[in-house]
DNA sequence: CGTCTTTGACCCGCGC
DNA sequence: GCGCGGGTCAAAGACG
């Protein structure tokens, strides 16, 4: 599929409202909620309807792929499941069909193998991903395709747990870093999720930003790319949600959620206008009562 | 001293 | 059979 760079801008969080509706309807009251609420419908809306477009895609793309590559492993699509917008990783899937499932002789574990892309700055040389998952380096390679080179982590639970990750930057754009996960962790996150989800700047950043159905922009780290897909049911395909993210605890999602919530919020102009008429309309409400009490 | 990272060597599958 | 390229191993060094 190398047409689409579906680039919509698309604020998914407004999804939100529909998980943790107690923390921004009360802050207000009368027309102003009623225009938020309309407001969040709206992009509601063009919320679904993106998404219908993208899985229109996503099934043209995997009709297309069928006859793709004569490349190696062709066989391995059967259980390979791409994660998260990628529109992009399919787009490029006839340069990087080799990465993303592996020699014949693992495809007797039945490894599921997602993909996640997560945004981080450029002078961040270091391929470390934070997903809530202690993770033991044991290789690096810089491969044909990509003049970056590409960690290979396995779970520190190995052997145990048999979870393996590829880290590589984006060749298009090496602020990106692209993220593969073979398996499901067979044991619950070993640290403190909390701990571990007080992320990075660059993932700070990230976090901070409207989330983009696009190639480029794709996601957040593992882990917040993971509660994303799991608040927007049916988002994703069913397996791909399967994948062993999954384990990431609840009260540090919620957190995730809040702070995506509050920092699309306040970026939306519209927003912020009608907040401010609302704080300037109270403190005038303020002003009248006390020049009446006087 | 134990753990983790680095990195060159090696293994193995695939295409020619 | 050979070469290429991705994936893994394991010794050595770094670090706390």
């Amino acid at each position: 599929m190398d047409s689409t760079w579906v680039d919509t801008s698309l604020d998914l969080n407004l999804n939100l409202l529909n998980h943790s509706s107690e923390v921004p309807k009360r802050e207000f009251k009368g027309d102003h909620f009623a225009e938020f609420e309309e407001r969040a419908s709206v992009k509601q809306e063009n919320y679904n309807n993106l998404r219908q477009q993208y899985m229109d895609l996503m099934n043209k793309n995997t009709e297309n792929e069928v006859g793709i590559s004569k490349k190696r492993k062709a066989e391995s699509e059967d259980h390979c499941h791409t994660i998260g917008f990628n529109v992009h990783a399919t787009e490029s899937s006839t340069s990087t069909d080799e990465e993303s499932c592996k020699r014949p002789k693992d495809n007797n574990t039945k490894a599921k193998v997602s993909r996640f892309y997560v945004r981080a700055s450029d002078s961040n040389s270091t391929l470390i991903v934070k997903d809530g998952y202690q993770w033991r380096k044991y290789g690096q390679k810089v491969t044909r395709d990509n003049p970056s080179p590409r960690a290979y982590f396995k779970c520190s639970f190995a052997p145990s747990c048999p979870v393996k990750k590829k880290v590589q930057r984006s060749a298009e754009d090496p602020s990106i870093l692209v993220a593969t996960y073979e398996g499901e962790h067979n044991h619950p996150q070993p640290t403190d999720s909390k701990a571990e989800l007080s992320l990075s700047p660059s993932h700070v950043a990230t976090i901070g930003n409207p989330i983009h159905v696009s190639a480029a922009s794709s996601m957040l780290s593992a882990s917040p790319t993971a509660t994303l897909d799991m608040i927007q049911p049916g988002f994703l395909f069913d397996d791909a949600k399967k994948s062993s993210v999954q384990q990431i605890e609840a009260p540090a999602i919620h957190q995730i959620l809040v702070q995506q919530m509050a920092s699309n919020l306040t970026k939306d102009p519209n927003f912020t206008a009608a907040l401010a008429a609302a704080i300037s309309g109270r403190f005038a409400d303020q002003a009248r009562t006390q020049r009446w009490s006087l």
